[in-house]
DNA sequence: GTCGGCCTACTCGGATATCAGCTGTCCGAGTTGCCCTGG
DNA sequence: CCAGGGCAACTCGGACAGCTGATATCCGAGTAGGCCGAC
């Protein structure tokens, strides 16, 4: 089990963006430069971004990416959870018994990881 | 990113162990039955705790599978670890920069979640 | 009766098949800014 | 000088390929207990 490195990526052009200035654009070619991808693939990454709206997106000449509006508000988990889905980290699937003990230990391992994603924003890096 | 089905199909193994009596012998079959799992690839799965030493193994007419000496001491976090393996979630593949904010931060709410599953064990379930 | 060999019920390990998801590429389409040309 | 068209630089979206790891399956090998027959 492994974070995929699309979230690395994410995470990164974020800290990229907020760095750089919260207003201005940044092209997906010189972001992936930065991080050694290939633009279009990395394009697909940030998609997920924008249609969450944490980042914004110009076409045309002189385009390129931008922070949203809110973007001091944005943690750890919003990224990840936009890349990684919304789906808890442990199924049991073995009987559909709501009352399985293994899963409530799992799921409240997992909130407490959870948490301390949720509280630390990307601004503080900055 | 989930956890792989084998820790599911282990943890409530070594559950199904435990309440069964600390010393008794269980077969794989029945425990493949008990989770809808074809017996092989649950012996797989066993075989990696048996290597951590977990569990027995008893070959021949009446074999199967067991709880080691100090089972009692077996925490969440160790079966997990025995079947994901000992990797990090999260790798900051970018620059091998050891001094990355994100990779802190991550790997900080990552050890939240490792210290929960570390304290809870498996005898306190039975 | 007892000793040894076979048989059966198990686990162990490697090789292999299958499948899903991650990673990445390619191409066509849409969008925007800029330049260039014709009046 | 100005308006309009075309071009170039971008992003967007879908289709598709490759690869890796999870999820099995199969088969031969090893092991232990029990049975059975020969002496």
């Amino acid at each position: 089990m492994k974070y995929s490195r699309a979230t690395d990526y994410a995470l990164h052009t974020i800290l990229f963006l907020a760095r750089n200035g919260s207003e201005k654009k940044l092209g997906v070619q010189e972001l992936a430069e930065k991080q050694n991808v290939s633009p279009t693939y990395l394009s697909k990454i940030l998609n997920k971004l924008v249609k969450e709206g944490m980042i914004y997106s110009s076409p045309g000449v002189n385009g390129g990416y931008s922070l949203g509006p809110h973007w001091e508000e944005i943690s750890f988990f919003d990224i990840i959870q936009a890349i990684e889905g919304k789906t808890s980290l442990f199924d049991c699937c073995l009987n559909s018994n709501p009352e399985c003990s293994i899963k409530k230990v799992m799921l409240a391992a997992e909130k407490n990881m959870e948490e301390e994603l949720r509280n630390k924003k990307i601004s503080e890096l900055v």
